[in-house]
RNA sequence: GCCCCCAUCGUCUAGUGGCCCAGGAUGCCAGGUUCUCAGCCUGGAGACUGGGGUUCAAAUCCCCAUGGGGGUACCA
């Protein structure tokens, strides 16, 4: 029976690098039906918050990452790692020491040759004696990282340790601690780092890192997964887009490459997208209804046959979920802005003002403001004038939207409904096209 | 400084000695569809870090160099 964990410090938000971690523990655990477990590694005191661990904890839920056992927390069992202390103490192979008035345990590092077999990498070699004897248990009465972590890891009879290779140095100092302690050191595959995209460490000034702030911008787990999923792992035979049960049944950790990978967010971007696409209109209605609202947007009080037909209108055009009420702000005021570039350059002129009070005649005289209903009418009106559709659209659209760029128009103006339509190209008429033209005669009757 | 890891298109990668004058994806460019945008379709440019070996044959194996990353804490 396989186990693994994953053990992050509470030290920082989770990000994704930690995610990913996180993410190819959970798959091998599933693929191989194993167990996966979560631990607190919470020894340093200083730095340690509950912060850190709700926002870990929530974020791999977020991700839909459920674990088997814990969250066990290192900071309450310091009596199982003193019991080890004294275990190493009584055989001689640990030992007191002080430095500046700080009495720790340090332990006696042996001085042979040690390799290991990663299961990513190739056989990796150290000189033991280059390792210094290195403490076990603080002054403060808490163990250090990697002793914590292998009398963890014995305890829970992890079988594989799967965790960033800026591990790799402590490996030989933890194989080490096994061999003093006469038990069987489990496997290791050290992952390459997810870099930045300059390449170089993630951090800060990389932008978004947390996984929350993924969240937050409107992106999809399962688009996040997938795309991290990616970076360092591949399912081959050329495929990319894998969902998460695809994934569990595929996941090898020889298919691990063993180069860093950079963080590409443009890619991220399309494979959410992507997951938009393909995301049914009523879970994608959930959610996009958080960001309506913190945009404002009274959700809940919209019809939700509505949203759902404009979510769908547009579910091929937004990349994130808070992209889409960027949008589709229009459908949700009463009012529109209209930046004076476009004005000039869509609503001045004669012509159009003619054109424009013909569209308004021929609307406000439909029964029927559904697509086929306006198409119909839009069309024999163009054909009247011998115009290319174009030379309607594209005024017609600013007038309604406020912007240049917009979903098909006749689908826009159904489900912008009769009264806005009319009421944006009146003020449209009444605002922009009053000078150009003869005063009352094109201005709108209704 | 010392130790360790890594090295294919801008980016993510396929590739485990011959199928590769290197495949896919993304991004970019061009064309098509078209009421704009997006999407979709078609096409294009774009890489084996360098140098030595080994071999009939090397992106694939070995060595060196270079570059990048990590470690060198009573942080994890």
């Amino acid at each position: 029976m396989i186990h693994v964990r994953f053990s992050p410090s509470p030290t920082g938000f989770l990000h994704v690098g930690g995610a990913r971690t996180a993410l190819y523990n959970w798959l091998f655990a599933r693929h191989h039906g194993g167990t996966f477990s979560l631990r607190i590694e919470d020894t340093d005191r200083q730095r340690s918050s509950q912060e850190f661990t709700e926002d870990i904890l929530e974020g791999i839920k977020w991700l839909g990452l459920d674990w088997d056992t814990g969250p066990i927390f290192q900071s309450q069992r310091l009596e199982l790692y003193n019991r080890y202390v004294e275990m190493l103490l009584s055989s001689d192979k640990a030992y007191h020491s002080e430095e500046e008035g700080k009495k720790a345990v340090r332990f006696r590092m042996p001085h042979d040759a040690l390799e290991f077999k990663d299961i990513i990498r190739s056989t990796i070699t150290f000189d033991a004696s280059l390792i210094e004897d290195f403490v076990l248990r603080k002054a403060d009465g808490f163990p250090t990282y990697n002793f914590a972590c292998m009398v963890d890891d014995a305890e829970m009879r992890i079988t594989h340790v799967i965790r960033g290779d800026d591990h790799i140095a402590n490996t030989p100092k933890q194989i080490a601690l096994y061999k003093a302690l006469g038990l069987e050191p489990p496997q290791f595959a050290h992952l390459p780092m997810i870099l930045g995209e300059d390449g170089t460490r993630l951090s800060k000034r990389h932008g978004a890192t947390a996984v929350k702030e993924y969240r937050d911008l409107g992106y999809l787990p399962d688009a996040l997964i997938n795309f991290i999923a990616l970076l360092g792992w591949s399912p081959g035979e050329d495929r990319e887009v894998v969902s998460r049960e695809e994934m569990v049944k595929c996941f090898t950790l020889e298919r691990v490459g063993s180069t860093s990978a950079r963080f590409n967010k443009t890619k991220l971007d399309w494979m959410n997208s992507l997951y938009i696409r393909q995301t049914p209109a009523g879970e994608l209605l959930r959610g996009l209804k958080p960001f309506l609202s913190s945009a404002g947007v009274d959700a809940e009080g919209l019809e939700e046959s509505w949203l759902k037909a404009l979510a769908e209108l547009y579910r091929e055009r937004f990349k994130t979920l808070q992209d889409f009420f960027l949008q589709t702000s229009f459908f949700f005021t009463e009012e529109v802005e209209y930046q004076p570039e476009v004005v000039d350059k869509f609503l001045k002129g004669e012509a159009l003002t003619g054109i424009l009070q013909e569209v308004y005649d021929e609307l406000s005289g439909l029964e029927d403001f559904r697509k086929e209903a306006l198409e119909g009418c839009l069309r024999r009106l163009v054909e009247r004038k011998h115009i290319g559709f174009g030379k309607l659209a594209q005024p017609l659209r600013v007038a309604i939207t406020g912007r240049t760029v917009s979903a098909g128009i006749f689908e826009t103006m159904e489900l912008l409904g009769k009264e806005k339509t009319l009421k944006r190209l009146s003020h449209c008429l009444h605002t922009f096209c009053k000078a150009e033209s003869s005063p009352e005669a094109n201005l709108p009757r209704a």
